[in-house]
DNA sequence: CCCCGAAGTCAATAGGCGTTGACATGTCCG
DNA sequence: CGGACATGTCAACGCCTATTGACTTCGGGG
């Protein structure tokens, strides 16, 4: 379907029978490949030479294509960053990171690659409801906490993931008076959001 | 692959053998599919069916499913809807259109699905590149206007896309006073994004 | 040492989809 | 009126993919 070439990843050296070891390797394998295409394109066969298996451990491991991808993608979300930001500065840092690094976290990136293209298949996307209501909305929604949380959790995360789709389209990092502008721009909106609601709204 | 189904639409009644007219239905019927589907998830058989044709009509008019998915996105394009909103009440109207209604205007937001989903399969992306340059990021720079144009139009696409996901994401419209609350605070970051740069910004 | 279950392999199946070319039929011009 | 070309229909092909179950091999405990 896809005439994209597999993505790059070296294949491992043949292991010892080890359950756990292969398991994490498709694993590690589909993550990789879900977030480059999705879910609708990738495929396992591909997966599964890419973690030096067979192809019908997937289905002894995970049961099925859906269930390796749910698996996955909980896998990707086990870090949660959130807690450490400060509310002062908030904003402004969140506003930087966005404008980027050149030593931006590949990391995160990759990990966001992965939810936006789950968020953008008719198949995956009814399954990141949950995840994205556990493991993105509702810290969001607890750490803004206040009237109107849930509302203004959603379009905090709504922004978010605009600023991250527009870095990934972007690709390089801003500089000079154009980083200012965007920072400054950025810092405003994201400011907005962390209020309270005033007066009667 | 999906077991999402086709999108409503009524099948037209049967038309006397017109080239121009089946051509064209083939067409308004493959903007709908790709638009809520995407290009993987879109059946040529589904489109077909919907536009009342026989499938091997597609091969016919538009030699397959590629070149018929590049002509319905070049037709999503055609019309240069920015011009026609109204600076004045652009951030309200933006606002609700992105928290949904049923009688928002479904053509646009069709549309915007269609290039994101477009954006984010690995099959379609290649063929954006130019399109999202002249007749996304352009038009919104000129429509802005004034200093910076450039870094604020960056921004304005970014928090556009960003709702647009989030819709996605979260399927349903909004309504009451979660819908109140999402409308005024995208309302204000819409607005702060019309305003030129103030001071020494 | 041997055997039994776990780990891994293989080939076949079933279903879906884009594509294709042969066939039927309506419409219009001579 | 009648044939010819455009329009529309049909069935089948070929390819790809997830899935499945039977088979083989490793490796450790009795």
């Amino acid at each position: 379907m896809s005439d994209i070439t597999a993505p790059p990843r070296p294949l491992a050296a043949p292991r010892k029978r080890n359950a756990e070891a292969t398991r994490a390797a498709i694993l590690e394998a589909a993550k990789s490949h879900f977030a480059v295409l999705g879910y609708d394109c990738a495929i396992l066969r591909d997966i599964a030479r890419d973690a030096g298996v067979d192809v019908a451990l997937v289905k002894r491991y995970f049961g099925g294509k859906e269930a390796l991808f749910v698996e996955a993608l909980r896998a990707s979300f086990l870090s949660d960053a959130l807690r450490t930001w400060d509310r002062a500065t908030f904003a402004r840092d969140m506003a930087n990171m966005l404008a980027g690094s050149p030593h931006a976290d590949e990391d995160r990136t990759h990990r966001f690659q992965f939810l936006l293209r789950a968020a953008t298949s008719p198949n995956t996307a009814p399954l990141l409801n949950v995840l994205v209501q556990d493991r993105f909305l509702e810290p969001i929604r607890s750490w803004l906490g206040g009237a109107d949380a849930d509302a203004r959790a959603r379009v905090l995360a709504a922004s978010y993931i605009g600023f991250l789709v527009e870095r990934l389209i972007r690709g390089e990092a801003l500089v000079g008076r154009e980083r200012d502008v965007f920072v400054d721009r950025v810092t405003v909106i994201f400011d907005a959001l962390l209020s309270e609601p005033v007066g009667s709204i």
